[in-house]
DNA sequence: TTGACATATAAACAAATGTTCGTGTATACT
DNA sequence: AGTATACACGAACATTTGTTTATATGTCAA
């Protein structure tokens, strides 16, 4: 168990400094910025209580470059989990387009890469099942068309992208023919596809694999009202 | 709208690299590593290039300071989102217990306040509708009972704890006289209470006041599949 | 006091690093 | 052709910056 005590006024100062500094600017700062701020006149001092840091286990120091320092234990009181300032947050799902009945998904890939930075929208964990931020993305559902499987307007749908689907898995389909987009639950049968809303009042469809193409795997949905 | 392809190859290596550099190291790359690793020869064309990223909106620079970058915008196919400081981390909601519809709902003051902090659920912000996540709570749906609002075995619903409602809001309500538990959206009449289910195709039920206790406002509805 | 040790200071040094400038090379447009 | 523009190169330059050295100060214990 580290002790934040231990370390002297001094080095928790810069300790902190360093933190905020990190969380302003997004990169560490440099000794003698130290040293200004902690109100230290020579750089080697800063620099020997650098070295006390890394003893302590604060910090961890790359030799010979400037600015490498980088904080890898937590500062109580000031800090929790140490953490990368300046890269992407975690979590982050990319919210690439909307859904509707009678038009085709909008993939990324479709759309060439359009992707503003303002569409990402934040996704707890349990949401993602498991799978990398990376190949999940999200689609906002238009219409009512989806009541079937208990999906209406409004709704968040999170997808992993994928080409085929298990049976019993919910998938985002695009049916040709029909000129429509589907979202039920996949199940490969003798001669043809078995789309079953998941709501059971409502009857299955059933579609010739070549008139279904899937575009991805339904992980989960948000719904937020008002 | 950012277009990640009207960037160079160049540019978007530069941008790759500065990212897994960062992760990496905790800390920027300087311009000659940069150089280095893209295969240019010369500073100068990294600082070039650099400056473009800086007018593509990608990257933030502090000029004259050593490794003075910050990437700010995401990296399609390699990061997601910017992460933005000062933003609230993703907020812990109390999930209490679990809703059926031939059983009341346990409230915090229910049961006491015994709340394991295992059982937080991370809810993200747009899913709260503005309310402090100390005054919401979630509640795991059990049963079909509720497949008339769209709701389904395994939801997590996230309510806001009070008592009345206002016409059109979406409630938890408990049901005296009929032993039920139900979620629909509440609307006063003349002489009772309408409770409009979310799939219209399904009957409104009638209920007079004396027989109506509203639990919660019903804020969001997150669903995991599988 | 003496000695050992931790900490602090100032100055000098060497390396790393951002910046700038002159020039060259494509490509597209007039 | 001529011109403009985007991009690239190499070299020189000025700072920034980490490191080192010699010295000083303080505390604590023998």
């Amino acid at each position: 168990m580290k002790d934040f005590n231990l370390l002297s006024r001094r080095q928790q100062n810069m300790l902190r400094f360093m933190h905020n500094y990190m969380l302003e600017r997004g990169f560490p700062p440099s000794i003698r910025e130290i040293g200004e701020e902690c109100d230290i006149g020579s750089t080697s001092v800063v620099n020997y209580n650098l070295n006390k840091l890394v003893d302590a286990g604060y910090i961890v120091r790359s030799g010979k470059v400037s600015r490498g320092l980088r904080i890898v234990a937590a500062i109580p009181g000031v800090a929790q989990a140490p953490r990368v300032i300046g890269l992407p947050a975690p979590n982050q799902v990319a919210l690439v387009g909307r859904i509707a009945a009678g038009e085709p998904i909008s993939l990324p890939e479709d759309i060439g890469h359009h992707i503003d930075e303002d569409d990402y929208i934040a996704v707890p964990p349990q949401l993602l099942g498991g799978y990398d931020e990376g190949e999940v993305f999200a689609l906002t559902v238009r219409g009512d068309s989806m009541v079937d499987s208990m999906i209406q307007d409004g709704d968040i749908v999170i997808l992993r992208r994928q080409n085929t689907a298990d049976n019993g898995e919910m998938v985002a389909a695009w049916l040709p023919d029909d000129n429509e987009t589907t979202l039920k639950h996949f199940y490969r049968e003798a001669d043809n596809i078995r789309l079953q809303p998941a709501n059971m009042a409502y009857q299955p469809l059933y579609v010739h694999p070549a008139n279904c193409e899937i575009k991805g795997k339904v992980l989960s949905v948000m719904r937020s009202f008002r």
